[in-house]
DNA sequence: CGCGTTCGTTAAACTGTGTTAATCCACGTC
DNA sequence: GACGTGGATTAACACAGTTTAACGAACGCG
């Protein structure tokens, strides 16, 4: 095995072994990667679903514009995610993806699907159980900005985002980079870049979180955690029913 | 074929056409049917997660409390749905699950899903494309709920409901039955029951929506459509991409 | 160096929705 | 027929979050 293994391949391997024969498959799916800049929209809501995309490098999102003019962030997107998987099941994409900073996507088409649901159930039931568990994320993100206070939705929205990275980079501090400006937040947790910014230095000077530049230091999780009734989806993902692939 | 199909076959039949093995699978898999009254709680929140059910009859919600004593009303379930899906990711299940009237439920053991897995390419591919489909849902419902008023969270909620009746009964007019009373509404909506109050009679004086008992009538939904941004998930699936059985 | 742009902060006025509580109605029961 | 119960409605008041606007800091650029 080369160093520069495929996006995927790098992606699926830290939820269970893969074998040859799946690496094999995996790796041929692959597209070359491409760059995008910060702010650029890489695909628009309602453009035909041909690709996916895995995050290699920068953070991006997904939005949706509203009748009335707001904007609405429906997902953030970190290095490592799969981008664009609930489309699979739509002819159009149901938002514009955009780059929050510079990026780097390995995109692989839609098809590729079809491959792996025929030749490795193994592979499949992960691949379901990603989209299974990303569904149950989202729940929780409803509840949030169903009925939760303006600080609790931050908080919320921090709490997941360290948990997220933390699933690839283990030993982690509570110290996060956020590369996003405060109309993003607030678009992303429905509310306004004015409250946001109140929100956030009322934290601070409670002595919530530390910010210095654009990255933000957690300075109590625990007693966030349980305000917000966080749970971490993350680490506890149920992979002890996967089928083995035929022989 | 008897009249007394498996819930599971006629529930997925109405997406594709199913082989007679596909169909001999699927109803292996399935218990017999129970029966809960309104109100009953059938599982709690971190009960350990083993079955999945398609509802037969009657209309369920999964809901979670909160910190904050309030209630967050995460998925209405219709006749034809399928429960629990998003939790066969997780060890434990991640809300509880409540009928909203005398219900009959399908129960089949989580691990049917391995079976599929293995035997059905094509079976795989339409849960998959389900999952996925659930999730766009839920990413609108986000939309709704992060940035739009009451009355538009409302009126989503109706057309919502309204297009997933439509789905398995096809030539059926504006006029939708109820079974929740408002305080559910609110805990759905993420409002108070006062102000779904105030909101659905402001909206009746309109002539937005008639009102007799628990039916509800929509008298304009393709004005409440435009002002909701609404889009109908349901009838707009591909599937094209499904790869056929093995041989 | 001066200029424009973007972003965060702060303040004042405003508003949609929450809270609380009283009233009413329909319905079932003894 | 009296009573209890659950749900819908209404009104008065409170407040969390919005809107608008102004200002300052940081940064890139000609």
């Amino acid at each position: 095995m080369t160093d520069r293994a495929s996006c995927l391949v790098s992606k699926l391997g830290h939820y269970i072994s893969l074998s040859e024969d799946d690496r094999q498959r995996l790796s041929t799916l692959e597209k070359s990667e491409r760059s995008y800049g910060a702010g650029t929209d890489i695909y628009q809501m309602d453009d035909p679903c041909t690709d996916l995309f895995v995050v290699k490098q920068g953070w991006l999102f997904s939005y949706n514009d509203l009748p009335d003019g707001s904007r609405q962030i429906v997902k953030l997107h970190l290095p490592g995610d799969i981008i664009g998987f609930p489309d699979v099941s739509q002819k159009h994409v149901t938002s514009t993806l955009c780059a929050a900073e510079d990026v780097v996507l390995c995109p692989f088409p839609k098809t590729a699907l079809d491959v792996i649901l025929r030749d490795s159930p193994r592979l499949s039931a992960l691949i379901l159980s990603i989209a299974l568990r990303d569904q149950i994320i989202l729940l929780d993100l409803l509840r949030a900005l169903g009925s939760m206070t303006a600080r609790a939705r931050i908080s919320y929205m921090l709490l997941d985002l360290l948990a997220r990275l933390k699933i690839t980079n283990k030993g982690m501090s509570d110290v996060l980079r956020l590369p996003l400006n405060q109309s993003q937040i607030a678009a992303y947790v429905g509310l306004t870049n004015v409250y946001v910014s109140k929100t956030l230095s009322r934290m601070e000077k409670d002595g919530d979180i530390a910010r210095t530049g654009n990255t933000v230091h957690l300075l109590r999780p625990e007693a966030m955690e349980e305000a917000t009734d966080f749970r971490d989806r993350y680490s506890d993902m149920d992979i002890g029913w996967f089928p083995a692939n035929k022989v």
